[in-house]
DNA sequence: CCTCCGATGGCACTGAGTGTCAAACATGAC
DNA sequence: GTCATGTTTGACACTCAGTGCCATCGGAGG
């Protein structure tokens, strides 16, 4: 890595950490981007060089965790059932969370309690579902315009991944997130969709 | 109706016609604020007396959707299956579109092909569908905090919902909402769920 | 040493949203 | 009819998000 490549990383750092720091004491609507560029010695004008807004400092800890989804989901076996493979393909959820639990829970439940927030993780996850349903149309080997059904299992299987991550938060993570998301999928698709 | 009362009403409905003559024709992010009340022949302080935001102009169109499905499920004879008893109390949602197909249709165009619109949408029905998930509870006699069904049954049902109303808005309203209903709820939940 | 390019900061601007205040106006009492 | 009251309105000023533009600085390379 060439030294300005350096230094625009450790700017970007600066900024993410001063604006982590003040979100947390704060809470996200309440903190403007001028405080978050104080902090961080920079001028607004550069924030923006780097993030196209508050939320962005936050989404962007999700990376690119939609087209692993899709990926790991292309990699399971065909003979699992398309529930079973949506269930195992979320270990990229899961296994990024338990990477750093403290931190996850923090940022989801930040997440989960902003509006701002929650409005853009939806949008991303909007995307995320809906090349999901097309993953499992091809696994299926169904037409997903005709048929809902890939794209009725890829929302359920959301539908039971946030019921599980809202679970997650609420219990501070006492109990494993595989742990939720297990029961969430056991009930959602029952023994016999699994 | 007193008369302070009724020119009230005057201007609102002047406001909220301006608003859906100009986002139907440049749609909504393209759309200020500016050129509503320019056209409303009102001030923009005015503007923000009668709603809140842009996003609010069509977002009162769901009114009181919310206690109206709340109550609708509460309704429903004791013998159904919370499934059975959701997808008919969905009819509160069916009927009011069905009171007035083509504005619901592009009420329901606009809102699913505006980040900002459907933000405020599904913050809307993240309420719905706790409301939902409480009133299911009740109705299957169980703790919501101990057992996932009744939340992830209303989870699952929103999640089959949305996926018929994007259907039905794609298909341009071809094949009845109800139809698609059916079609997603008898996949999701099975014939024996049902 | 000079040139070129990327990063930065400053400035001005649009647009959303809010607080404040004074003027306008309908309502009700006398 | 007149006066007092409360509501609605427009105007202005302000904060905050976000963008375009331009001058400047500093490092990389010839």
């Amino acid at each position: 890595m060439t030294l300005a490549e350096r230094k625009r990383q450790l700017v970007r750092d600066e900024l993410t950490e001063a604006a982590l720091k003040l979100l947390a004491s704060q809470g996200f609507e309440e903190t403007t981007i001028d405080q978050i560029v104080a902090a961080a010695g920079v001028s607004r004008r550069t924030f923006f060089r780097y993030f196209r807004s508050k939320e962005d400092v936050i989404i962007e800890f999700l990376g690119h965790l939609g087209t692993k989804l899709r990926d790991a989901l292309a990699a399971r076996p065909a003979a699992e059932t398309p529930a079973r493979a949506l269930r195992e393909a979320f270990a990229v959820f899961t296994d990024t969370y338990h990477h750093n639990p403290e931190k996850s829970i923090r940022l989801a439940r930040l997440t989960l309690g902003s509006p701002a927030l929650m409005a853009r993780y939806l949008e991303r996850q909007t995307q995320w579902r809906a090349d999901a349903g097309a993953e499992l149309a091809r696994r299926m080997k169904v037409d997903p315009a005709t048929d809902l059904r890939p794209r009725l299992t890829a929302a359920v299987g959301f539908a039971a991944f946030d019921t599980a991550l809202t679970c997650w938060v609420d219990g501070d993570g006492d109990q494993d997130l595989n742990t939720w998301l297990d029961k969430a999928f056991r009930i959602v698709f029952g023994e016999t969709g699994l």
